[in-house]
DNA sequence: CCAATAGTGTCTGTGAGACAGTATGCT
DNA sequence: AGCATACTGTCTCACAGACACTATTGG
């Protein structure tokens, strides 16, 4: 038989494992319903959202970290996931600043956890974030052990979240913007099969402007790395657009040397 | 009068004040001669040479202490720096896998470390790599306490260097080569005038590639952010270049939003 | 027929790249 | 004068941006 640990105690245990005082965050971007979107996790007992992160095995690569944590919240292995930056101020441990991100305190008045691990978990952290694109219809999120939700959020309202994460989740979106044209921004975010003006709606989405529809497909279709389908009957009363997938080879030849988008 | 202390055991005891598990790294990165440079360390008693590096104090944040270091080695205030990536591998801290690389070995050998110091020195470490750009001119080298030399290499003959710290500057030169337009490049490793030959070398120092000579010049005083100055007497027989500045209100305007360069 | 969206064609301005031509400093 | 290097002008090609035109789907 296998033997039945109080899940609260084992996570207790767990912490000897880990590296104290490093940890890792992760911005998995999606996108839906044309918006941007990142995967959040809410607190149990406590309206506060966070990032989805972990803590680094003693034994464990920092990147074999963060993809573990990528795949326990979304299911997901081998998509795009990469460090951004690493967040080392004294003033990101200050947990208490604000009393809507009191959830430890919470703990500690539950007893839950123990003096000790209280301590672990209050003492100061630096932590590395990480960013992802994944397709978001391909993911099944959940929560992890402290959590009782695992959503998708639009970034245009994403709640205010756990100590620095906001910031975070700003950094990640100027890597995003910045390295554009380095990134399967594309072949990552979308389904295999899509749209002309899913793919713009991304981009538009991203650099938050829009883009002049015909010069986007003729610029799009001389990069020659997309492969045009079957056209998809909507039913609405106007012309069926084409189907396009990524020619992956092409793509990622072309994402090497960065794309010459120049929107 | 002022305690004179045995510097050895002062090191040892100031560990107690830095964060163990954590270290920065600086790749700081100069221009002499028509090619580029970096700071290097040489330990004592032992040939192999380090990226100038450090700890992070408990109660200091971690691009302080990239500052902190920057300014000790260089004696250089208020220059670019920025973090690029951190090094969290595993492996990096298995310091003993290369027989040049057992300086802490000499240093365990002739016993001036205790057996302690040694423990904490030779455990795992995640390093966050900063980069530089500093007026070499304006530099004075100065090695830290374990080191004999500090001094400007050429990167084209960068020897074998501790640990994973040749990664982290190949790390640091595609960091420079895909952020080119959105850093300072001229105006932090150039002098404070310079002729056109210097900035268009300095551009293709770190492209690895020719430019066309009155195209690049073309270009750049199009954009509007240089000064031109007196000429510059050579004495060789033809014609003096100019001498040009940077108008720093201007290029930092055209510095944020990327300096549109697509050579 | 019309409405709405997809897809293609055309014009203009800008700029990169190639290279020719002119200017200057020294022997 | 001659040489070497600095600087400027010109030509061509590619492409971004604007916008007009055609094609297709269903009401």
């Amino acid at each position: 038989m296998t033997k039945i640990q109080d899940p609260m105690l084992s996570f207790e245990e767990e912490l000897n494992m880990y590296l104290a005082g490093n940890s890792i965050d992760c911005v998995i971007f999606g996108y839906e319903h044309q918006e941007l979107k990142i995967l959040l996790l809410q607190w149990k007992h406590h309206p506060v959202w966070s990032l989805p992160g972990g803590f680094i095995r003693k034994d464990e690569d920092m990147n074999k970290a963060a993809n573990r944590v990528l795949i326990e919240r979304t299911g997901l292995k081998s998509v795009y996931l990469n460090q951004f930056r690493t967040f080392g101020s004294v003033a990101r441990s200050e947990l208490h600043k604000n009393a809507q991100f009191m959830r430890l305190d919470l703990f500690k008045k539950s007893e839950v956890f123990s003096a000790k691990t209280i301590a672990w978990l209050t003492k100061r952290f630096i932590t590395t974030g990480y960013f992802a694109l994944v397709d978001i219809e391909k993911t099944s999120p959940k929560p992890d052990f402290l959590s009782a939700k695992c959503e998708w959020k639009s970034l245009k309202d994403t709640p205010p979240l756990l100590l620095d994460h906001n910031d975070i989740v700003q950094k990640a979106l100027e890597h995003l913007r910045i390295r554009l044209n380095y990134l399967p921004i594309g072949a990552s975010l979308l389904p295999h099969k899509f749209t002309m003006q899913d793919l713009q709606k991304l981009y538009e989405a991203i650099l938050q402007k829009p883009l002049e529809r015909s010069n986007f497909q003729r610029k799009l279709l001389k990069l020659d790395f997309l492969n045009r389908h079957e056209k998809q009957m909507t039913g609405a009363a106007n012309k069926a657009p084409y189907l396009y997938s990524f020619d992956m080879i092409k793509y990622e030849k072309l994402i090497k040397q960065g794309i010459g988008f120049s929107f």
